[in-house]
DNA sequence: TGCTAAATCTCGAAC
DNA sequence: GTTCGAGGTTTAGCA
């Protein structure tokens, strides 16, 4: 087979044997045409008559895109079973899922085009500058967030949730750090007053610090921590991946 | 112009102004082909050569589909701004974000074929059973969560965030209810118990509960809830959208 | 398998 | 514009 096969305003019972017959060998379909949408499952939604695109992977995942959002405006997640059928002169795409159940029809009317495509693609995808890996920068570089820091341990298991970072100050204050990849909200500063508070009863005296670090931390957030003595500092993901970059064997392909 | 128009093996010179054209005029732009990807914004990713589906939308959007997952390997969101241009004979797609700054790079050593479609989609999206529709429904039926059950305001402010239902039980009690569309979790009873503590603060001595509902709750919700003195009610989104849809003008399309 | 926390989360509303 | 919470969140890690 070719790398693509192109059918141009199929009947519904030729749409329906196309689909069916891509689907059980792995294809990648894209349908365009005016449809109708319909979902029932975690939620209801009903989208009526237009023109988009569907896209049809080998892992049995369906998305319906219009022609703006990135987001598609319904779809159905990997492991979902499709069946297609026909009213009329219309194509039905019926997809479902089990656990949580939920169903995705299509209707189409008007079938535009059918696209089956063969694609290879083995690459594999790598991300950089996860939370963990600013927990790892924070560990070989203490130094990121105060001079003098000691790490204890990587992960210390408190209730409830766990410290990214357990370290000792120079002057001997046990150090609780949370880490956060993003703008550090409220709820964040709560969760670190949670487990200083856990530290604290467990600490035998010694001080107990608890310091924020994130690219920057919200309103409420930074009165949070004011309220509960706690600190904020600065770090950013960007900062973090450099050093393990440098440290580690992890490339960043730069192409801004 | 038809509906759609297929370019088949374009040159990147070629492919460059019909991508060009197809951005201006607004068209939804599909490119097919073997590509390798690079991102660099809040995160940075590297994708190696592969054959993939590119998606470029009206508004800017930018999808990077592999043959398999629900979700684009990678994306630009919506008002991202798109140049093209070509190395050799390769064809480069660059999208940048301002706020916060990121930027796309989509590098085409050969396409299998480009399709510009003018697809027409007036219609409207309309989801039912969220949240908020469960609020009313609660709010309307208050028997579902209990006999007697009395609301007084639909939301009041409490520090910190929202309660979802204020109510007064047949013994006077002022009862404080959270609801959740999806299984309770541990931080969803921990947000209960800092309503039900804002509001014993002002309630005058009279009695306060709090009452989780949700389809289901995890086991440490439970225990929380347990603990602090609180209660769980069972309490699906489907349960209340019957009840929205019978009171209410709005109707769920059922095709289950 | 169930549960928890992160995510280039996305999205919308309130402030 | 920022902040905040909800989402058919999705997804990955781990008990």
């Amino acid at each position: 087979m070719p790398k693509f096969k192109l059918l141009l305003h199929p009947s519904s019972d030729e749409a329906a044997r196309v689909v069916d017959d891509a689907v059980k060998r792995g294809f990648l379909l894209l349908l365009v045409g005016l449809c109708r949408v319909d979902y029932k499952g975690r939620a209801s939604s009903a989208l009526g008559w237009g023109e988009r695109l569907v896209l049809i992977k080998r892992d049995g995942s369906i998305l319906v895109h219009r022609s703006w959002d990135a987001q598609p405006v319904n779809w159905q997640p990997p492991g979902s079973v499709l069946q297609t059928s026909t009213r009329g002169r219309n194509l039905i795409l019926r997809s479902v899922r089990i656990k949580p159940k939920e169903s995705l029809e299509v209707e189409f009317e008007r079938i535009i085009f059918i696209l089956v495509m063969d694609l290879v693609d083995e690459a594999e995808f790598a991300m950089y500058a996860s939370e963990k890996d600013m927990q790892k920068a924070v560990i070989a570089n203490p130094e990121l967030i105060e001079e003098g820091l000691r790490p204890i341990t990587k992960e210390k298991g408190v209730e409830p949730g766990f410290i990214d970072v357990y370290a000792m100050d120079r002057k001997g204050n046990i150090v609780v750090i949370e880490l956060k990849r993003r703008t550090a909200t409220g709820d964040d500063a709560l969760q670190l007053t949670k487990y200083v508070e856990e530290v604290k009863k467990r600490s035998g005296g010694r001080g107990v610090r608890g310091i924020l670090a994130a690219p920057s931390a919200s309103k409420k957030a930074l009165l949070l921590l004011e309220k509960h003595g706690l600190e904020f500092k600065t770090l950013t993901p960007q900062k973090c991946a450099e050093l393990v970059k440098s440290s580690a064997s992890k490339r960043i392909t730069d192409f801004l």
